[in-house]
DNA sequence: TTTTGATTGTTACAATATAACATAGCTATC
DNA sequence: GATAGCTATGTTATATTGTAACAATCAAAA
């Protein structure tokens, strides 16, 4: 309720790295998994994955719609789920749970537990494997005598590039 | 999408433990703190606090509206996400961003973070300190770069006495 | 080619959450 | 006690997020 950086649409490329490499890779990675799983890597699909790969940020299923309308008249609610449920099956895309949003896997071709940095100014997530992290929570579990499934770890927080440029130019500015 | 026990609205309270106690001990630590901060433990409020302690369970804000309704004719979505609110800022409960839900926090006495351990099979969330967890995902963010607003660390599995029983007998029995 | 399962189209709706403004209730002074 | 200002609640409406159900289409396999 506090903090909501308004941004239009448009500006969600990073200013950081070649961004489009980043897409090209996890578009290429998903052609080779879904070939392998003998799983279907249909157009439309491959659409969402890479409108979700346009950025570094967690994508909104309902901004997935508007984004993909224009290409597509039938788009509707069902088809943008449809597509996020198949990619977070086949690891490629993840949700942020305490977003209700969904952003590009970075470590797809294996099967992992992510530790997710969210960053309240910029807006970008960062996926790390948080391996220590991970450990600690199997311990953790082991005196709990809890089995695990599946982990949510999310983290709030402003980036290290948030923190240096924040004096205050170009804040937001990805 | 695969296992989702159906379980009334009435079948809530541990049989583990006597449970009254949780909910008056919450209750009282509620009125203690709310009082040393100087802001007000309504009824609303109150009555809202009892009923996410009625069970071990994480409980959503629409189930809560229902459960004030015979009480309180007057109730709205509004009334019980300010409710929410309220008791969320002041540390007495947790939302659990995974199911959309909100549950008792059981050590409201300080500020903390918490790692939520659902269990899919009887819904109980069990809150723990998880200290070697937060240590290990303090040198995490520490290599990160990155400063820490709040965490979400929830787990989903099966907890140990779900695990027990779970040949066949008492399953989802609480 | 036919069949079968997977995918997509389509409609409708359920579930979760917030905005905005009006009313009522406390609390602190005067 | 009056009254002014702040907090809490009532109320209406709407925004956002997510599913159910069934029909139509497409694609891999037999
Ligand atoms: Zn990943
Ligand atoms: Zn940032
Ligand atoms: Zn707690
Ligand atoms: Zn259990």
């Amino acid at each position: 309720m506090t903090q909501q950086a308004e941004m239009t649409e448009l500006e969600h490329t990073s200013t950081i790295h070649d961004h489009s490499g980043c897409r090209e890779k996890a578009i290429h990675t998903a052609e080779k998994l879904c070939s392998q799983r003998g799983v279907r890597f249909t157009p439309i699909r491959r659409e969402i994955l890479e409108l979700i790969w346009e950025s570094h940020r967690a994508i909104k299923a309902y901004d997935l719609l508007d984004r993909i309308k224009p290409h597509m008249g039938s788009a509707k609610p069902a088809t943008v789920y449809r597509a996020l449920d198949f990619l977070l099956e086949q690891g490629l895309i993840h949700k942020v749970e305490s977003l209700n949003a969904f952003m590009g896997c970075s470590y797809s071709d294996h099967r992992h537990d992510q530790l997710l940095l969210v960053c309240v100014q910029c807006h970008e997530v960062e996926e790390r494997p948080g391996e220590r992290v991970m450990e600690a929570i199997a311990m953790e579990l082991e005196q709990a005598a809890f089995t695990m499934q599946r982990k949510a770890i999310e983290i709030h927080g402003i980036c290290g590039r948030c923190a240096s440029s924040s004096s205050s130019s170009s804040r937001a500015a990805n």
